[in-house]
DNA sequence: CTGTATGCAAACGTTTTGCATGCGA
DNA sequence: TCGCATGCAAAACGTTTGCATACAG
């Protein structure tokens, strides 16, 4: 386990663009790590609120758009009204995965089985889209919409 | 081309639930019908305005929940802060579809290429989660993000 | 005639912005 | 020091709700 906080593999990231390493964004970042979950942008700016009260809900809006802008997290809407925000491609993260989403309850599933056909589905169907639409793919996501269990 | 206005297709699926055959529904599914895109509840609201002034915006909102739910209507969130709705296996509409999305200048496309493959995953995936989770899939969606021709 | 559907205005929750201050490089 | 980054408050935005009226069945 090697990412208890100030692992650098971030901060070459950030610096490379300019950006600089400041403790709200150092917090939010490790939040995010620690977090294996979609969050949203509240959900981020409680806990860091509870560990450095000084943070503004602001600065967590800024982070997160930023790090989605340099790829380092992926945000989605699942159509609830709030953004949720994840950690993509990070050394120690959790795998590559995709949602299940119950429509009458709201809950969202994470599933990251069967990934090896959809994966070669991803690939080649990128492929053909980039070339025919000339659009350079970097990110895709796949959601499946129904009833849970519990609302069937 | 059938569907000049009053097509019943649709007036069978709302009178089933006990919901009424009104102008605005009308007016609302018609702007749809004949919209091919993906389109926000206020670009609805507006088209339906000029038609008929007295259609208030909540209508619009509240009938678009109504169709979603009845499974007529399919809603999109794409992280631009509107939701887009876009009528889903009506008999003149357009085939199914999926998108590509700009990350930079937030334009919309539609794809309906290559869905053979994809309808096979979709169909087997979409199984195989429904078993192990005992989830009622009854949509799906599938979106690849990067950037346009204009914006790479 | 009954109850759903509507329009308006106001409320709501999330996200964005303006501006003065703080702090990293 | 210089300018990006921050926090606060207020604004903006899309969406929802309360309520009295209209109208489909």
């Amino acid at each position: 386990m090697r990412g208890r906080g100030r692992g650098p593999w971030w901060q070459d990231r950030l610096q490379g663009t300019g950006a600089r390493i400041t403790a709200p964004r150092e917090l939010i970042i490790e939040i995010l790590h620690e977090t294996d979950d979609h969050v949203s942008a509240a959900d981020v700016y409680i806990r860091a609120h509870q560990i450095n009260p000084s943070i503004g809900l602001t600065t967590v809006y800024r982070t997160l758009d930023m790090l989605t802008q340099l790829g380092i997290v992926q945000k989605f809407d699942f159509g609830d009204g709030k953004a949720r925000y994840e950690l993509v491609n990070n050394p120690n993260g959790k795998k590559h995965h995709h949602h299940l989403i119950c429509l009458r309850c709201k809950t969202i599933m994470d599933y990251s089985e069967f990934l090896d056909e959809e994966l070669e589905f991803v690939k080649k169907t990128a492929g053909k889209l980039s070339k025919k639409y000339n659009f350079e793919i970097t990110d895709h996501a796949i959601s499946f919409y129904g009833l849970c269990e519990r609302c069937r």
